[in-house]
DNA sequence: AACTATTTATAAGA
DNA sequence: TTCTTATAAATAGTT
């Protein structure tokens, strides 16, 4: 895609290799956010680069997510792996501990919110007994059903997100 | 890049836009993989399809991982892992173990909870077939419809957040 | 940082 | 879905 074409291994000298880390990361990152556009897609990523420095790219919002699960300084560390210039880019033990008490507190928000919905179905189911009696037409009850089966498959994808997502977290104690 | 120019926003058409999708994300992963091979940069990268359905690309390992674990019903846990100690990163993991743990399980009764509601609004559609007579106003309906989708709203920002910090914690492992 | 000659990605269409 | 191809977009080497 340029002036040649270019062998597929990595790049041998440092600067060069640097330069096309950079516009590479750059170009990676609008295809992102184009994917995301035009398919109204959720993504993240997160590459490193040769120096080892975190970059990332969100839709909706990894991007303010990963900056601050990365870059929150800890002063409670005992950081020796620190080096000069780059901060405090890697996640601490405590920074972590905050993350995951604050995801708690959004799990417990959210199962609150499951229960409620589940209370409102039943009152619901319940109500439709005391109805006077109504009629939908054909087409309403297809709608209806077509409905409930659009809620059916994202609350099963929901559920697959979030088995993913707790797999990974689990996954990232062993190797 | 194609046969026309087109509009950076959501591909209307259905059917177009899960082929956009297929193709660009096929295109996005190449890049990455491009990217990760030339400047031997560590990345990862989760992508929701429209349809909901979860990909992912990683250099070393993020995808193998997510693989095992998106097939796997349940890992037993492993054992002790005796490693060397290879920086202060292994402490880390090992502590949050527990809070990891935690978090499954509320993430399994969550998915129960999300379970039990569309089994709930199943079980309503089928007695809606049996007695139509007895129904739910349009209204209600959407109401019903509203408060399900808030839930589908919250769920969404949550599994996002989720699948950021563990992408994270893996790819911070090795950096 | 910019500039282009080229390569690469991809929107439509089959 | 897979392939084909005209065209848009990315980028390697250069300035």
């Amino acid at each position: 895609m340029g002036r040649r074409k270019i062998k597929m291994e990595m790049v041998q000298d440092m600067n060069t290799r640097q330069v096309t880390f950079s516009k590479r990361r750059t170009g990676l990152f609008k295809k992102a956010s184009e994917l995301a556009t035009l398919c109204n897609a959720e993504l993240g990523i997160v590459v490193f680069s040769p120096g080892g420095k975190p970059f990332s790219y969100g839709k909706p919002n990894l991007d303010s997510v990963a900056e601050r699960f990365m870059n929150e300084s800890d002063d409670s560390d005992s950081g020796e792996e620190e080096e000069e210039e780059r901060g405090n880019n890697r996640p601490r033990v405590k920074k972590m501990s905050g993350r995951l008490d604050s995801l708690n507190q959004e799990i417990e928000a959210e199962k609150e919110l499951a229960e409620k919905a589940q209370r409102k179905l039943e009152s619901v189911g319940d109500e439709r007994f005391e109805k006077p009696i109504e009629e939908l037409t054909l087409d309403e009850l297809i709608e209806y059903m077509d409905k409930l089966e659009a809620v059916h498959a994202r609350i099963k994808v929901q559920a697959n997100h979030m088995q993913v997502s707790s797999s990974l977290m689990l996954l990232s104690r062993d190797n």
